[in-house]
DNA sequence: ATGTAC
């Protein structure tokens, strides 16, 4: 057992000292009962992330923090390319630039007047979702390689949103740097008519209510009230994505064979930042980036119009968009000395504290707008990123409830009709494409979000804003 | 997460 090797730092922070190739210690945001839950193979997997060139601080795990392809879910490491820093596929995962979005609307929840089931209706056929899902956009491969350049930018440019998205989306909505010419042609392909949709798994769009307010003045600034009614987008880079990924880490693995690196697990295979490989997985990354923030920036289209269709709206507000698989070149103050660094978030959601100049001017005085979606049914919260998460965490924070069944045990423990049968009962209106779809994301499967948002707090990685509960979930 | 196996 790995796990008695922790040793308690402080109230919410445990710490697996150096040994063997580590290069910095592995530290984990948790309590007892996230504790007593972690996964042996998570530490593991933080003992490896630890023992990588380059890398500075500690390898560090989230409290919602499960094990995941080779880099655990909820990771954080940053490296520094100038001490031979490196980039892994597996550090980013699968699924480039998934991330959450937030709209606000200026209805309250009484302003639905029992059209849930119409808005639920209007949504689940207006935006396509599903495994395999195929949009009703068909691109050209010169359209494609203009959209992994720019992003939510191109996006808005093509008419899918208005300029003032872009100041609420990390980066101003298109990541610098990237190289379409380093993303497949199959990767390309299998994105073709994939554009503005969800996607399936955890994948969602909720229509949600501000049920509990704990900070009244930075809900304000974020134009938030209690009984407002906000819209929240989860969803990636699709196709595209997954395919550089999956390219990637085939090709540093066979750098690695070639080279001769060490690798203690083929699934966290790596290239120096500074190498041919690891310019060209940055590049290609990026693009990836690019795509899943104009896909959430198209379906915002496509949601407003639904919203104005029924209620007559006018556009809904961008509140902010994070991604939360990334790797992004940062600069981080490191023992009094700024350092560039490549800061590798998987499963973990930047949360840059207040004045950064990255942040849009309105959120400067409070930090950035994390954004937290639940399990299904569950609540989500709004937070802010903090300056104490800046030395603790290279201002990152995370992501979700976390995972703690598979998605084949959750297959076989839960159905989704039972479940339908149990949301409806706490008011909730679903749309859903598949019934396995459903089971593999029952609330049971994951963890306490509560608990999870509560230790960052605690640990003070972030500031609690707002908790939003659903009131419309359409699923993959 | 994913054209839910290359």
């Amino acid at each position: 057992m790995l796990k008695a090797k922790l040793k308690q730092v402080d109230k919410y922070i445990y710490e697996y000292p150096v040994e063997a190739l580590m290069q910095v210690p592995a530290r984990i945001f948790a309590d007892q009962d996230i504790l007593a839950d972690l996964e042996d193979k998570v530490i593991h997997q933080l003992v490896n992330v630890a023992s990588l060139p380059g890398i500075v601080g500690a390898a560090l795990a989230m409290p919602d923090v499960h094990s995941g392809y080779g880099f655990p879910i909820g990771g954080v490491a940053a490296f520094d390319p100038g001490a031979g820093g490196i980039i892994s596929g597996g550090g980013v995962g699968f699924d480039i630039a998934c991330g959450v979005r937030t709209l606000r609307t200026p209805l309250s929840l009484k302003d639905l007047k029992a059209r849930e089931e119409l808005l639920a209706d209007e949504l689940f056929r207006t935006i396509p979702a599903g495994v395999g899902s195929r949009g009703k956009l068909k691109l050209s491969l010169k359209e494609m390689d203009k959209l992994l350049s720019e992003g939510a930018s191109w996006a808005v440019k093509k008419g899918f949103g208005v300029e003032e998205d872009l100041e609420f989306i990390e980066e101003k909505g298109v990541a610098q740097g990237a190289r379409p010419d380093f993303v497949s042609a199959k990767a390309k392909q299998r994105q073709e008519a994939e554009m503005g949709t969800l996607g399936s798994g955890n994948h969602y769009l909720e229509v949600q209510v501000v049920k509990e307010i704990y900070d009244v003045k930075k809900a304000q600034l974020m134009g938030l009230g209690l009984n407002q009614v906000v819209v929240s987008i989860h969803c990636g880079s699709r196709g595209l994505g997954h395919q550089i990924g999956t390219d990637y880490m085939r090709e540093m693995v066979l750098a690695a064979k070639k080279s001769g690196y060490f690798l203690a697990d083929r699934e966290l295979a790596f290239a120096p930042i500074y190498s041919k490989l690891g310019e060209q997985y940055l590049g290609a990354m990026r693009a990836g980036i690019n795509c899943a923030l104009a896909n959430r920036q198209i379906i915002t289209h496509w949601v407003r119009e639904v919203f104005k269709r029924i209620f007559g709206s006018e556009v809904l507000p961008l509140l902010y968009d994070v991604s939360h698989n990334t790797c992004r070149e940062e600069v981080h103050e490191v023992k009094g000395k700024k350092r560039v660094l490549f800061v590798h978030r998987k499963g973990a959601t930047r949360a840059f504290g207040p004045g950064h100049p990255e942040l849009p001017l309105k959120y400067r005085p409070i930090g950035q707008p994390v954004l937290i979606g639940g399990s299904m049914g569950t609540s989500s919260y709004v937070l802010v990123g903090t300056k104490k998460g800046m030395e603790l965490s290279f201002g990152s924070a995370c992501h979700g409830a976390g995972r703690v069944m598979s998605r084949n045990q959750a297959k076989k423990s839960f159905s989704g009709r039972e479940l339908i049968a149990s949301l409806a009962q706490k008011g909730i209106v679903i749309r859903g494409h598949s019934w396995r779809g459903l089971a593999e994301e029952a609330p049971l499967a994951y963890k306490d979000v509560t608990r999870v948002v509560e230790v960052c707090a605690q640990v003070g990685l972030v500031e609690k804003v707002a908790r939003l509960e659903p009131v419309v979930v359409v699923k993959g």
